[in-house]
DNA sequence: CGATTGCTTGAGTGTCATCAACTAGAGTGG
DNA sequence: CCACTCTAGTTGATGACACTCAAGCAATCG
């Protein structure tokens, strides 16, 4: 809790991720001060990119990791017969770009949902830095291996769950982060178009609306186009599966 | 950690990473001759796991990653209704349970589908001598987001591909791998089950079945139990989409 | 040797995709 | 301000792909 009032000791100069509302949860949690305005330093903040905007393109050379600072940004793949297939969704406070350290090269593309800040962070940068900073580095690595363990409970979704269950996990899932940050875990805007949804969970575009349609007749959620209310929350742990206790699907 | 540092020079004698086959596949690449040799001082070789055997459950505290020397390894995770989601297999020289690092708790189990032995690295020792060795660290983030490329692409093939798609692409990647090890990319044994294969493509065994006795049939494949040679391998490729230029699912 | 396990094959069914029509809302321009 | 267009979303009808159930076969094992 009061690691949320970012500038609690904060002194001489307060570096903007001290001040930002979002430390708590990206990447200076764990730093010490001065580290943080280390950090601080090598960050970028560019202007806001405009919803359809695009933060950097599949096949493009890798050059920094970004943190969302307001809005929300997709990931995509281009697949080999022209269709995008979406990889995640990005809210404020979380990292995008980690996949492309390994071959230099973004093997996805970063597209902005609606209006979306982020700050840049150039890798080479952020290595040099973690040398000196041991916390920041195994602060890289929490980061990077949470993202593997969110991918693999996305695969368990694509693969063994129906319908009902793929929106419901997402609704949650986004519920959960909504909730991290401060804000209602029962009702809160979709930044993302149904057909989003559906190409992200494996769906057509019809079933989600279905779905979601069918959810509302049963009042286990309230639907206003993107504006979307938890009604039944028993129920839809029913359908995500309780069990959500040991595993946090992070990033969608 | 002073015993991290005590053999740094006593290395005319060759470390077992050194001599290692995989050497060249596995963490050391990228690595000077000395570094090699204070890694391989962290590294404890286990013996053996037998067919069956698990290396870690999934709830197990976590303490380290392992590199697979020979053998073949599956992870899984159990869902809330107790059915297994097979998540990944993991090939001699790739690392296993870099997805504990997060909570410090392995998400996952680890069952060795022959007889299977690893080289366990202990994390604390891996974290502390990275802080020793940039070119560790940097290796160790290089292969963590590769492991996020390989998922992303598994997501695309659980969320986008067919059955004989999903089928196809594993057997590829399977050869893609064994390739790379030297080994023949169009003749090789599947270490795991029918049933494996379906759990882990999402689709029933009975589709898994179907599925390569049709390839049999239209001379895209040839299947003897656990056997498969690669028969026509532009239809092969065509069914995996071709464009795996610049994308190297590597974890399968 | 029977028993168990893994794999294959067949028949029937269900879930979800596809196709199509329609509505509502936003943006455009006369 | 009112058509007009365009897009996003919804709803219905139909069908395909893959799952389930069931039976049989082959190989391994106690």
């Amino acid at each position: 809790m009061s690691a949320l009032q970012s500038n609690r000791f904060n002194s001489k100069l307060t570096s903007q991720c001290q001040s930002c509302s979002l430390s708590a949860l990206c990447l200076p949690i764990a730093l010490a001060d001065e580290d943080v305005n280390r950090l601080d330093q090598i960050i970028e903040r560019k202007k806001p990119l405009k919803k359809g905007e695009v933060l950097f393109h599949q096949g493009e050379e890798f050059s920094s990791v970004y943190a969302v600072r307001t809005g929300t940004l997709k990931t995509f793949n281009i697949t080999n017969n022209g269709e995008e297939q979406i990889t995640g969704f990005y809210c404020p406070s979380e990292l995008v770009g980690l996949s492309g350290i390994d071959n230099n090269i973004y093997p996805i593309s970063a597209k902005a949902l609606e209006t979306t800040s982020v700050c840049e962070i150039p890798f080479s940068h952020l290595e040099s830095l973690s040398n000196q900073i041991p916390s920041l580095k195994s602060q890289i690595f929490k980061v990077m291996s949470r993202k593997i363990c969110d991918d693999q409970q996305m695969m368990v979704l694509l693969g063994k769950k129906n319908a009902d269950e793929k929106v419901a996990s997402l609704l949650m899932n986004l519920s959960g982060r909504f909730k991290r940050r401060g804000y209602s875990a029962v009702s809160f805007r979709l930044s993302m178009s149904r057909g989003e949804i559906g190409n992200y969970l494996g769906l057509a575009v019809e079933t989600v609306s279905r779905v979601m349609t069918r959810f509302q007749k049963n009042n286990i959620i309230q639907v206003n186009g993107k504006e979307v209310t938890i009604i039944d929350l028993p129920a839809m742990q029913k359908l995500v599966g309780i069990a959500e206790d040991c595993v946090r699907i992070d990033t969608v």
